[in-house]
This record gives structure tokens, sequence and C-alpha cells, in this order.
DNA sequence: AAGGTTGACAACCGCAGGAGA
DNA sequence: TTCTCCTGCGGTTGTCAACCT
């Protein structure tokens, strides 16, 4: 027996997600939790399948995500990672707070990748690249640019817990009310992004007086804020524990990094 | 100004693995 | 043990803005 689609393909719809969407699969996510994916979007009233609405919370909508391009500390770690973990873009993604597995393949890809290759590296094998290099100077460089980066990594890793999402990073925090845009226009705009999460997030809890932040867990839950009922208060003080866990205290604080997961597919 | 090209990123697709019945 | 469902993952494609001619 085949396998069952993840979603009807008549009537789900595809493509960009619109301001108003993005509302409801936030507003339902803090209401109910990650309960199943599959029933999500029909509970939440959206025309889409659950891997869309998985796929979009947690690439995009999800609190805690960084935003903005890479700095070069980050860039340094995942170069790093790659060359340990290869295209496991989930496992570098995992000590890459703030950063989603989606974002980090996307800046390999478009921007690591090439500075590699110019660099006389290649991105694949983390090996130089001696047919590209075609003169001595080039390897020489090559070299000298590898170790450099090698060497940064070294001295990065260790106290990876500096790359931290600070709470002042998180553009996406509740802070007003930016826009009174039409709101099924879709912000095309990457400049637009914080714009957008600031309203999606104000309009859809702020003004519900849904949100009643008690302290802080942690920082990277610091714009959480907390659903009145018990279930929905567990779900995000859980959410916030795992972000704080996952992100942020003490990730590597113990962590070898020759512990890393090298074996299986991914 | 218009059309073509490129770059960046969001989103989709299909497969694999884990969990539960 | 097998089957089914759900989720996660990595590769690929689609979309759109910026840039170029």
């Amino acid at each position: 027996m085949g396998r069952q689609p993840c979603c009807d393909k008549l009537g789900v719809k595809k493509g960009p997600w619109t301001v108003e969407e993005d509302k409801k699969l936030v507003n339902f996510i803090l209401t109910h939790g990650q309960c199943c994916w599959r029933a999500i979007p029909k509970l939440a009233g959206l025309c889409r399948c659950g891997k869309s609405c998985r796929l979009r919370w947690t690439n995009y909508l999800r609190p805690d995500l960084k935003r903005g391009l890479l700095n070069e500390d980050e860039e340094q770690l995942v170069i790093d990672l790659h060359a340990r973990l290869g295209n496991r873009w989930s496992k570098i993604a995992a000590r890459l707070p703030g950063r989603t597995d989606n974002e980090i393949k996307n800046h390999w890809n478009t921007h690591i990748k090439k500075k590699l290759i110019k660099m006389g590296i290649d991105p694949i094998t983390h090996e130089p690249l001696h047919k590209e290099a075609s003169t001595p100077q080039d390897l020489c460089h090559a070299n000298d640019q590898r170790d450099h980066h090698v060497e940064v990594t070294r001295q990065n890793s260790p106290k990876v817990d500096d790359h931290h999402v600070s709470s002042s990073d998180n553009s996406n925090a509740p802070t007003g009310n930016p826009s009174t845009a039409d709101q099924s226009l879709r912000w095309s705009n990457p400049g637009d992004d914080d714009l957008l999460m600031s309203y999606i997030w104000s309009e859809t809890f702020v003004d519900d007086s849904f949100w009643n932040l008690s302290g802080t867990r942690s920082e990277s839950c610091s714009n959480f804020g907390l659903p009145s009922s018990e279930d929905n208060s567990e779900w995000l003080l859980n959410s916030c524990k795992d972000f704080g866990e996952e992100f942020g205290l003490g990730l590597f604080s113990e962590m070898d990094m020759n512990s890393l997961d090298m074996g299986g597919k991914h």
C-alpha cells in the first residue's frame, strides 16, 4: 500500500503565506500547542497541509528565531560543523541558537559555498581545491585562509555559548502595531519582516490581552507571554524550557565536539 | 523604461525513521 | 512482526526583488 499523501491535493493552498494565515497559525499554536500538525490546519481554519504549517512555524514564525544574516562567528561555526557533520543541517542548526536548518542550508548554498570556493576550499570535502587554485600563490592563500578559519573555529567552538541569542537580538518581539496596511497582502520585502512579525504578534496577542508575561525563564523565550489556561501555560513553560535547553543555557558547556553524531544517515 | 538575468530566501517534495496499534 | 501515521530531514523548486544591459 502506498504512503498516504501528507494532505489532500485538492483545496490545499500552496505558495507564500499571508499575514492572516500567519496570525491564524500563531494564534492556534500558542493557544493549543503543537498537538498534531495534520490536524492543525483544519482546527486553525487554514487551507494548508500540516506539513506546510509545520514548516512555516519552524522556519519563520517561531518566536525564538533570530533574523538577518549569519554573523561571522556563526558562519565559522557552520563551516566547522559542516566539515564534521556534512549536510546534516538540522544537527548544525541545533548548535546555532535561533537559526533554522533551512536558513543555514540556504545561507550555505548562497554565501558560504561561494566564499569557500573563492578561498580555494572545496565546500564538500573542505580540502583545498588544487585544480581551481592554479598558482602556488593561490594555493598558499587558500591554505592560509583555511588554516585561519579552522583556527578561528577552534577558538570559537568551546565557547559557543557566546553565540546564544540575546534578548536584544530578537527583533520579532511584540512591540506594537507598526502597520495598518492591507493585511491580505504578502509582506515580501525582507525589510518588512520585523514589522510583519511585530504585527502578527501584537495584533494577535497584545490586543487581546493574550500576553501576561511575568518573569523570564530564559532569554530566548523572553518574548513569550503566558496564556491564561493551565494547558497553555504548561506548553509555553515547556517550550521556554526547551528553548532554554536547546538554544541557550549550558548548551555547549559539556559538549565534546568529538561526540557529535557522525554516524547514521541523519 | 523595458526586458532579461541573478541572487536570496521561502516553500514544497519525497523519503526515512520512530512510535504506536 | 507488520502496518500505518506522523514528524523530521535534506534536496529542490518557486518567487520576487535587485541589478544589469
